[in-house]
DNA sequence: GTTCTATTATCAGGCAACTGATATAGTATA
DNA sequence: TATACTATATCAGTTGCCTGATAATAGAAC
């Protein structure tokens, strides 16, 4: 990644400090999981799927406030990897139940290791009530 | 957008929090900057020519922490909308200088005032050296 | 003077987010 | 019952980010 020549001064505002830190937290979390072939959205993904099997693609949307058709195309590539199934609802025609498979399983544990050094990093980094704070600025913003 | 049905457990850790504050601010700012056909990554493009008149391609996006091809993919779009023009350095004959146009400098003041009511809200929700942390959080990540 | 390196600009392809549109299944209501 | 509404899935197109690759220019080293 290319750093600046110099400091911007309209780089003041929280704002920028927000995107600066999430940039660094993705690119990080992206290096470390691309030797499992797996980018950082997708192991959000596989973290929600492990905690609610059998989600359907609308209710893992809601939970990553993501649109449906953004976690469509995503569980299409997660699919076609060989990390989850997908089958339809026994009662309700429409509804996709999807579950890890067990290579989906595997890699998950070993996302898990890779995730967890950047989460101390940046823990290390930031004030205690840093987390709890940002989520009320998401809340206000939202 | 949607909202979770529930709390996600995993949801806890500092990098759920920054990448949620950083998608309702820029959730926010898309929404206030569409009138002016603008999205956020445009308005900082503008930002930056704005504090330094003539920069190159490779300078904005060192400046934006961005790769040169993805700032080069945004100037064509800018200069499609007729909001900075660049034309080829007189000394060195690759260097493409870039400045903004009067639709530009007309359209970043309009902006301006659009985003600062978005950062006010922020800054309302968050503990006063936010930004500080943040930034410090980017840099132990990088 | 040629080669090597650094910088710059750009093309092509991929991922993840968006909006808009379409189709279907289930539910509520007039 | 017919109609409308809600929820779900999925197609197509755009943007902003990435990597990889290509090409041209300027300056340095031999």
């Amino acid at each position: 990644m290319p750093s600046p020549d110099t400091v911007f001064d309209a780089h003041q505002s929280l704002g920028y400090a927000i995107k600066r830190a999430q940039q660094a937290l993705r690119l990080r979390m992206d290096r470390q999981l691309k030797e499992l072939g797996l980018t950082a959205p997708q192991y959000n993904v596989l973290c929600s799927l492990d905690a609610e099997p059998g989600a359907s693609n609308a209710r893992l949307a809601r939970r990553a406030f993501v649109t449906p058709q953004t976690m469509q195309s995503m569980l299409v590539k997660l699919e076609r990897a060989g990390l989850i199934e997908r089958s339809p609802d026994a009662e309700h025609g429409r509804i996709q139940r999807t579950q890890l498979t067990e290579a989906g399983q595997d890699t998950l544990t070993k996302a898990h290791r890779c995730v967890h050094e950047t989460e101390v990093i940046a823990r290390n980094a930031a004030s205690p009530d840093a987390a709890e704070m940002l989520l009320r600025v998401a809340e206000a913003l939202s």
